[in-house]
DNA sequence: TACATTTATATGTATATACATTAAATACAC
DNA sequence: GTGTATTTAATGTATATACATATAAATGTA
């Protein structure tokens, strides 16, 4: 039994809202933890990782450093640093936009696609050893995300 | 309607345990974003927050800091530095534990709980208008969290 | 055109996370 | 008791988040 109390020593919360912002919280760090673990040998970080994915899903076209910090899980991070280190290594094209110059068009390499060809196999089993709910669970619990933002 | 494919613009996911997992990632953000705003004019931040808390659960009782490293929601963090920041603000006391003198006993100070008596309300509060769901829906939201954790 | 406003990206700085290493104290084997 | 291993906390370093500011280019308006 994983229940947040005993995960966290803390015998009762204030108020059901208290306890399940807790809840989400922990279990994203649980989460986290064992990305940082799979993606560790490959030299990439989960946000790295995003950024990559955000790219691949473009199929090809060019995207601004403002739509991929639009499209990211924290809006609050730093879109231009991330494709900074992911240019570095290789992972990444920048060239300036040519009917706008304040723009930055981003595209995926070659040796980015084929970096998340090898994780994704490693992820899906991941993702069904670390998440330990049926179908029927899972949508459910994705509806009542998407209900709690509103 | 906050979809997770609407807010990521994302049209669809590889498999629903994928899709769960951008799901959280994306709710904690939310969440933790939310926490910021209130905190900030309290010049603290969510993790210290969350350490604070853990000491005024003691009530009273000093805790080492692997204990409070033990409960907090990320279990990677580093209580070691997090309680000298507090300990500069005039939140904790720090003191050499007696009968074994690598550990560091933490109290919280009577500013520190008052600072959590303050922020109390503003917390409750802002989880109500932050998390729109009915009482029975975060009951379920915390059984399939707990659930998923295994 | 000139000038202010807005937009896109980059950069600066503080805090936190992730993980390795160090230093000191304690526990344990002999 | 001596020497080794373990435990506790602190520290070092890289990455990421949070947010303010800077710089350059584009846009809007008198």
């Amino acid at each position: 039994m994983g229940k947040i109390e005993d995960a966290i020593q803390q015998k009762e919360f204030k108020d059901p809202f208290n306890k399940v912002v807790v809840n989400i919280l922990y279990t994203q760090s649980y989460l986290v933890t064992a990305q940082n673990a799979l993606f560790k040998p490959y030299d990439i970080s989960p946000e790295q990782y995003n950024v990559l994915r955000i790219l691949k899903g473009q199929a090809g076209v060019p995207i601004t450093v403002s739509s991929i910090q639009e499209r990211m899980l924290n809006k609050m991070s730093n879109a231009s640093r991330l494709v900074e280190k992911l240019k570095s290594k290789g992972l990444v094209l920048r060239s300036e936009c040519p009917n706008d110059r304040r723009q930055v068009d981003i595209l995926i390499t070659q040796k980015g696609l084929d970096l998340l060809h090898d994780l994704r196999p490693l992820l899906e089993q991941a993702n069904k050893n670390f998440i330990n709910l049926n179908l029927e669970e899972i949508e459910t619990l994705n509806n009542l995300l998407d209900k709690l933002r509103g």
